[in-house]
This record gives C-alpha cells, structure tokens and sequence, in this order.
DNA sequence: GTGAAAGCGCTAACAT
DNA sequence: ATGTTAGCGCTTTCAC
C-alpha cells in the first residue's frame, strides 16, 4: 500500500518507455514478445493497475446509448427512467451519453423498429430495450449486433442470443414470492382468486404460474378457485362494478393476488369499498403513492417491487463496462430484487439510502 | 447536448483566461466581482459542469478514512466490512484510502480510543465508527471534530452533534416491522414472546419498543406474554436446554420475536429440536448461510435485514462526497434499508443485483 | 519494435 | 486582480 504506482515507475523497472509498457499492457501496436513478457512480469508483480481516471480523461471516449422506453404506468416506467438518469448523470464525465425514446403505443413491435432506426441513425453505440416478443424484433436485434451495436435487455427479456444480457426481474420468483406471502398470511387456509391484466403478457403467465407453484406444493389447504382477466387499463366505473360483483360472490374469498402491477390500485379501492371483501388478503406488485395508501389502510397487505430504479440505472452501468472496458457482467441474466413491501418498511424517504441513489 | 464545455469555452466566451473562470467557479483567490458576475452568467446560461475526471486528476487528492470496526458475529460485520472494500476500490483512483481497525473486546469504550488514536497518528482525514455509548468516547468524538478530522457514524448513532452524519438503521422501524409480521403471520391473533441478548444495548431496546408497539396498537388479541433475556454468545448446550424448556412451558406459544440478529440461528435450532414449537412463527433481524437454511425449512418465518453491505459501502461514498466536495448528505441520519427476507427472495445469488454491488 | 511528445480538462504555483 | 504554465496519469500520433 505504499506510493501510487504509475505507467512511468513500470517503464523505468523495465527499463524502456511509458509507451510500450502502454503496449505490453494494452495489447496495443506491435511489441517484442520478450520486452512484453518482462514488463507483465513487473507488473504482476507490483500489482500495478491503471489509474482509471486518467485512462478516462486521456481517452474521451464518447459512447451513446439508446434507449427504448416505455411509458404507460408512468408510476412504474418512470422509476426505470429515474434510474437511466441517475446512471448517466453519473457518467456523463466518463464519457457516456444516453438518448431515450419513449414508446407511445402500447406493444406495438413496429413503433419499437421505428424507435430503434432512429437510434441507429443517431449513431448509438449501444440500445437498451424493453423488448416485445416478436420476430420482427428478434431479427432486428440480430441484425444490430451484426451491425457492431450492443443490445441489451431490462424488464422482459427475448430469446435472442445476440442481446449481450439482460437486467430485470426473475419473473417466476416474483410469483413465488407472492404465493409465499399468501400462504403465509392466510396461515395456510382458505381460497384465493388470481387477478390478471387483459394484456396477453408472458410476464404475467410466469408470475401465475410461481403463484400457483408455490401455493400447491406447500399450502394444500389453500385453493385458487378462479383466475380473471380485465383490462384495467381501460376500466370504467361499469367493469369495476361487474369485478365487485364476481369477488363478492365467491364463497368464502380469503384472498386476492393481484398479478399485474397496474391495476392493484384499483382492486384495492374495489376492496375497500366492499364490506364482504374487507377481510380479504390482497397482495400485488409494485409500489406508488395510490398503493402506499392502501397498504397504510391495511386495504393491501403486502406488495412485490422489482425494483424498477435498478433496471434503468444498471443496464446503463452495466453497458458503461462492456462499452468502455469490455467487461461483460458475468451473467447473461443480471436479476434486480424483489422487495417485499409491507406498511413498516414502505415509506420512500428521502433519507432511505436507496443505495445507487446518492446524491 | 452539443458538445462537451470545458473551462476553456467559458473563458473564450467571457474574453479571460481559465484560471479567472476558474477563481470564479470555485470562490479561490482574488477575483473582481464585476469579472465573476459576467463569468458565473455565462456559466449559468450554457449550464456548465466542471468535468469530474479532470478534476480527479489534477487534484491527485488523496485523503485517508480510518474505520473502526467490529468483528461479532462476523456474518455481519463481515458485510460491512465488504462494502467498505467495495467503496474503497471504486474510489481508489479518485485518491480514497481506507485502513480498517478491528476491536477485538466486544464493547470497550476504552479500546475503541485507543484504536481511534492509532488512526488519528496514520494521519486520517475521517473516521467511520459504531459508537459505544460512553462519555469518553463523546469526548473524544468532539476533540476529533475539532482537530478537524471528520467523524461519521455507522449501524449505531451517538448523541453528539460533533459526529458529522450517522448511516445505519432506523432501529425503531425494524422493530415495527417486525411487529408487523407477526400480526399478519398471526392474523391478529395469539401469545407470543420476546427474546433478547443479555447485552445492555440499546439498540435491541429500541426493537423491543418498536415491536411492542405495533402489537399493542394494531393487534389487540396478541399478547407479549414474556420477555427473555440470554446471553447467546457465550451459550453452552444447557443453557438452550434451559431456554427451550421455558418457551415449551408457556401456554399456547404461537410467536417468538427474537431481537439480536446474532442469535436467532440458537432460537431457530432449539424450535426446530422441538415437537411442541413446531407450529410456532419464528421471526428475527440478519441473515447469514445458517439462518437462509432454516428460512428454507420453514422454521424461521422471516428475517429483516437492516443491509449491513450498504453501511460500510455508503459510509464511505458519502464521506468521499464530504472530503472531496464539501457537500454533506442531505440529512443527519441516513437510513439504510428494511428488508423483509423470506423463502422467496432470500437467495443471494451471485447474479441478483444487489444495486451497488457491481463489479 | 520502441521512444518522444502532445493533449484530455482541471488545479495550483508563479508571474505580472 | 488576472494570466501563464506546468503538471495529474494515461492514450495516441509520429518519428526513428
């Protein structure tokens, strides 16, 4: 731990110029095989290892990253962005530039094709995508890696080999989480309903399947009795009513999984306005202000957060030491955690070291 | 976001040299102050940001942060000490030095001054702490403060104002979450018990209140029907005998709360040894190989984690911040994270994103 | 195959 | 009060 070793202190133990233990180091230019060899020696030796301030400044590398974002529920999307931000804030210095674009159809592959030439023409080294389970799209991103541009995957992953990796949610964990969290406050008994977005998702399939995983092999004596699908997007005050109806008409509902974080705010309020259902345990996924209310109110009990921050903040982190070190994380499946949420661990404060988030 | 602005293009702008820009951005020196309002203007207008890198090197800062840590159990502070490292090698080339001293007597105020002297003669610019709560070492804190040395403290605070921020857990909190968990585990209903190290500490008084508080206030038909007190450290085979024999012997036993983090793997053994606890909901704070074991054979119910890793590792990001920028947290108190472990998302797999852990 | 030298953007000592 | 200049440690161009 004594001095700060640099480039000069190697060059003079072997004896020959910063540049070519630049070389020998870099595997840069040619170089006599031995001269190289001595010079590793030392610099093994020494564990010398390149101050990686100044390899940043000496190289002003700009990168640009793209990114194809989407938008709708903004509470969730806009968390991910948050983290984009904060990553390139971060970087900025280092040489890192980030260009989103923002989906304003729903799913639709088309718009993301469109999106994502529009990243290519703005020359970007790299596009960060939440990706949509289509041909089209697969060929696409085949095509960009060809091209010499890193894809990389957050929140939904694609079966594509040529996208360097993935940052997101494990899925089918979530819903076992969920199951757990069931189970466990049902204290092993009584029938649960399954609640699902309209939107045909294998994100949402995968989440009823851990549920439903985990609640037939550990909990025998609890029984899912039904599995709905509404478009709470869209929902009016009508359907609220028509979904009011069908839980309250259960026998005996002890609880509700709420699979699809969009619309927990909404099966809560149904909940809460329901004096049949106000026994009822509810879990869902992911947090906003609307849900932080009702969990306050004990309206729901527990939700699973992915962790919508850390998708953003790592692909971009994650692609700054691919892009810039050539260092690919040692995963091709890099997992963001599933937090569960409860009344005494919710409150975002400021002063909640929510831990890439500093200032 | 054209090009990147250096000091250079403000000074061209402003018709002055960089060192005038420079005098006028960082408050250095004599500066006209007609000269600075004209500079600040337009380092205002094309929102100028001083390049970080560039900063980093020219300052070739390098600025020692002693710690003084603890060593038991060390599945804890194992962790902080981790993210210690971590921080520290992510800093290193921006010139942070870490030297960590260990107390090897569990809770001595006195070895803790002389560690502290020992830094203070290694020339520290900071020291990281987990206080003991004795005059002398408020003192000490306050001699040091005044010398100019910046202190921070971490997982425990003390009551001196002279101890620059505090990043640990709100102690309180977990103790409500944990209450929490055990009413809804419970559905509302039961007797429960309270176990506790035999250390004076105030820390797991503080739990024990926040606990309390919870059941008392939430889950009138919850009874805290006992408080135990142990030393699990220094326990020997009777002694569990001993303690297992009293938690069989309370009627109706459906919760046990243990307090201290270290001991919760004794508990959890002496349930799982034990035919009449078998239905019991187990619930305690950390987590370590043994306690993940015992999670997944269902005999601890939960555990909260109050993310040792990421007090070592902020500690040190926000002194850096402190050393290097002058700029201080935005609060005194930093708080880490809660989180609800159970079966589910306990695994830490290395490909799990634990945010700042990135390599 | 190797070395010398300029330069990345900022800081700091020294001139003026 | 302001300007000039020499670095910080690494990368890269251009000689030799």
């Amino acid at each position: 731990m004594g001095k700060k070793l640099t480039l000069q202190d190697i060059a003079d133990k072997a004896g020959v110029s910063k540049a070519t233990v630049y070389r020998a180091i870099n595997n840069k230019g040619d170089i006599n095989q031995e001269t190289k060899q001595t010079i590793m020696d030392i610099v093994k030796k020494l564990d010398y290892r390149p101050n990686k301030v100044a390899r940043s400044l000496a190289l002003k590398n700009s990168k640009k990253i793209g990114v194809v974002l989407r938008g709708i529920p903004s509470f969730y999307w806009g968390e991910v962005e948050k983290g984009i931000k904060k990553a390139e804030e971060e970087l900025n210095d280092f040489g890192i530039q980030v260009i989103i674009h923002k989906m304003d159809e729903l799913r639709s592959p088309e718009q993301m094709i469109i999106l994502i030439d529009k990243l290519v023409e703005q020359k970007v080294d790299a596009i960060v995508m939440v990706p949509l389970n289509s041909s089209k799209l697969k060929e696409k991103i085949i095509d960009l890696d060809s091209k010499g541009i890193t894809v990389v995957t957050i929140n939904d992953d694609i079966d594509v080999d040529a996208r360097k990796f993935y940052v997101g949610p494990h899925i089918f964990q979530s819903g076992k989480v969920a199951g757990e969290l069931m189970g466990k406050f049902l204290r092993g008994k009584g029938n649960v309903v399954v609640i699902n977005g309209v939107l045909e998702s294998l994100t949402y399939e995968e989440r009823s399947k851990g549920f439903a995983k985990v609640i037939n092999d550990e909990y025998p004596d609890i029984d899912i009795v039904a599995n709905y699908n509404y478009d709470f997007i869209k929902s009016q005050s009508h359907n609220i009513k028509i979904i009011k109806n069908i839980l309250e008409s259960i026998p005996d509902l002890s609880g509700i999984y709420d699979v699809d974080g969009a619309s927990l705010y909404q099966i809560g309020n149904i909940v809460k306005s329901s004096s049949k259902l106000k026994d009822v345990v509810l879990i869902g996924h992911e947090i906003w202000e609307g849900v932080e209310e009702l969990i306050e109110k004990d309206i729901i009990q527990a939700t699973i957060s992915q962790d919508p921050f850390a998708q953003g903040y790592f692909s971009i982190k994650l692609l700054y030491n691919f892009l810039i070190d050539n260092q690919l994380p040692d995963y091709k499946r890099m997992y963001t955690r599933l937090d569960i949420i409860m009344q005494g661990n919710m409150k975002r404060q400021e002063n909640i070291l929510n831990p890439y988030y500093i200032k």
